[in-house]
Parts: structure tokens; sequence; C-alpha cells
DNA sequence: CAACCGCTTGACCGATTCGGTTATTAGTGC
DNA sequence: GCACTAATAACCGAATCGGTCAAGCGGTTG
């Protein structure tokens, strides 16, 4: 372990995003160490000598995954933004932004709620437990409701937003090439239409 | 082949369905054979004699979806449905009826556009080609856009519903159980949501 | 009851791949 | 040239791969 973390960083993140990539991709038991020494240009070996194990290995990425998220979520105050649109304008950048470094991470997330491995299901509860808050807090609120022109039409609109959002990981999931700032800048402008047409006209800008 | 088709209607779905599930989730490579059969409660030996070997059972499936698609394109004229929200759903209310019997001919489908492995990579447009067909033909048309309070929405408001789709699916995939209907009351209540801020008065009812 | 038939499958094939180990190599500082 | 370390080629037994085959089973026909 102490092995891993004397790698170059670039070193690093590219077998991390190798191994990322083979597990959300595979799945636990699918996903062999070997698949995952040739996405990261290195020797299965190697990948033994610095984790001990495929499960030691896939814990370590929950881990990994977990203190990604309490870092973007402790890094911006979105209860500070009270419009609903900024909020969901700001997390998605986030998510957008950690997406950059880690283009794996994503899939990798929404894999582990899908493994049913008996060898590790005793362990998703490490990561699945911090998406869980993360989501908790991106919570509709009351106020948010009264800006509509029809305030039953908040909690739909904010479903479609987040079912927009994992149109888009869906639509990229597995893509090797992908271009973030035109996807936030179409999220955006999709936002800003559905802003304009749902919000009472004392809230435009 | 011949084997197969002899088989009871019922027994012949659930070895498609096994089949679909696993080369859905799994890929062409990484679903093995005994995936398959324990999945459709038959031996390893019986998928031979049904389908010869690995590749020619992938490419049947791969004919079958093709028929499939076909037959739900034919049965229903969306040409003749004039509205773009109505032709949205009644599309979908299509493809969520090919689901309930072949639960996972969506998740089969959308894997094929990321298969890679040589071994059937030829053999893909059999299927592709036929999806991008069906796609085609749902797509926006020119007086669509005058039914809006802001015409230029229509292509974006469009798209997001596009996007959904896939949020729908994605968020489903992978899931056992699977309320249908509930799904679908739910998209038809944010299509209406939708129409009723977006067109012009005039349009509404 | 016996002989036959066709479907299903347990057992098996050689080859490959699995997770994991070890011995050798290649690289670096002195 | 030498010692030390980090990376890997080669290897391990076990498991699994795609694929084969003959034994076993339930019907049908005499």
């Amino acid at each position: 372990m102490d092995k891993f973390l004397a790698l170059t960083e670039e070193k690093r993140l590219t077998i991390l995003n190798a191994a990322l990539q083979c597990f959300g991709k595979f799945g636990y038991e699918k996903a062999s160490i070997n698949d995952i020494a040739v996405a990261a240009h290195i020797s299965k070996a190697s990948v033994f000598q610095y984790f001990g194990s495929k499960k030691q290995l896939y814990i370590y990425l929950l881990e990994y995954c977990k203190k990604i998220i309490e870092g973007i979520f402790d890094k911006e105050a979105l209860d500070s933004q009270t419009d609903l649109f900024d909020r969901i304008m700001t997390s998605s950048k986030i998510e957008m932004e950690s997406f950059k470094t880690q283009p794996f991470i994503l899939q990798f997330i929404s894999s582990v709620w899908e493994e049913t491995s008996p060898d590790v299901l005793d362990s998703l509860a490490i990561l699945t437990e911090e998406t869980c808050k993360f989501r908790n807090d991106m919570i509709l609120r009351e106020d948010d409701a009264l800006k509509f022109k029809n305030p039953e039409d908040a909690g739909p609109v904010f479903q479609m937003l987040l079912l927009m959002a994992e149109g888009y990981a869906a639509r990229y999931r597995g893509a090797d090439t992908f271009d973030f700032d035109t996807v936030m800048d179409d999220f955006q402008k999709n936002i800003a239409i559905l802003r304009k047409n749902f919000y009472k006209e004392e809230y435009l800008k």
C-alpha cells in the first residue's frame, strides 16, 4: 500500500483510472487483475505489489471515491446558494470537474450500486453511505416552489433535471472521449430555458 | 437452430431473456455460456445444442432484436401523430410495452453500441443499422416548433425528453423489479407539465 | 415388455485465464 | 563494480473457458 503511495501522482492516477474503469465496466467478479494491468500499462505482478489482493484493491477504490466525494462536498457550500437552478448547476459543475481528472469515477460509483459479489458485499456500504449523504443534501426546499408559476410543478421539474443528469451520464458512459465543457454548456442552456418558462416573471433575472 | 424453435414459447423466452441479460450486462467476451445457462435454468450443453456456438447465439440475438424493432416500428404509424408530445409519448409506450415481455432487450441493444470484441464486430451492424433507422423517424418536425411560446425552445425541450428517457433507462438498468406503469405514468405527467408551460395558450387542450 | 427415438444433461476435453507468488531482471545511487 | 530497490517475466495450482459426447430419461410404437 505504501509502495503505491510512493509512485508519482501521474502514475497513480493512471492505475486508479484503469481500475475504476475495469471494475465500473465489468463489475467485481468479471473484471480481472490482468484487465486492469493492461489498461494501466503495468504488469499484473505490480498490481499485487501495490494492493496485495483484488479485494484490497477494490476496497481501496471504495475508500478513495468516498474521500473524493467528501472533498467536493465540503469544498462548495451548496447551502449558501439560494436558488434551485443555481444549486443544481453548481453541484453539476462540481461533479463534472471531478470527472475531468477521474473520467471513470462516476461509472464506478454507479456500478457499486449494482454489485452483487459476496466477496465485497460487506464493503460496499463504505461508498454507498457517502453517496447517499451527498444526494440528501441536494434536496428540493420549501421556498423553491414559491418561485414557480405553478408551485406544484417544482417537484416534477426537479426530478426531470435529476433524470436528465442521469441521461447525460448514461449517454457518455463508456465513451472514450467526452467534451465536458460542451455538455455543461448544453445543460446550462436547458436549465435557463426551464427557468424562463417555469418561474414567475418577478423571479427572472 | 430448429431445435430451439421447437421449444415452447415460454422456454424460448426464458432462454432469450437470460442471454440478453448476460450479454447486455457483461458484454460479449465477459458473458460466459455458463452464465446464460444458469440464468435460463438449463444445462450449458443445451445452449450449444440450440445455437451451435457462442458467436451464433449472439448473432441470433442481434437478428432477433432487429425483428422486434421492425415489428414495433411497423405496427404503430407514428407519422399520423401530429403533436410532438403525443409522438414522444406513443413511442415511449411502445418501447415500454416491448420491455414488459423482454425486460432485458433495451439493455442488450444499448450494450451493442459499446461492444468491441473482434469476434462479433462485423455482425453488430445487423442491429445498429436498424436502431438508427428507428431513431431517425422520431425526429423533431418543422411545425412542432410553431406551437411553442418561444419556438427556439422546441429543439432543447425535445433533447431534454430524449435525455430523460435515457435517464429512466439508466435508472432501472440492472434492477430486477420494475414497475412499468408507474414509470410511464410519471413520464406522462412530466410531458403534460412541459406542454402546459411551453406551448402557446391556443394549443393547450 | 422390448426396442426405439429424440431431447437433455453430467461428465469430460484441451486450452486458456484466474488470483496470487517468486525469481530474475533493470534501474539507480555510490 | 556493488548493493539496494522497484518492476516484471515466468510460473503455480485451481478454476473456468468454449465446445463435445455418450449415458440417461420419458415417450411412442410394436
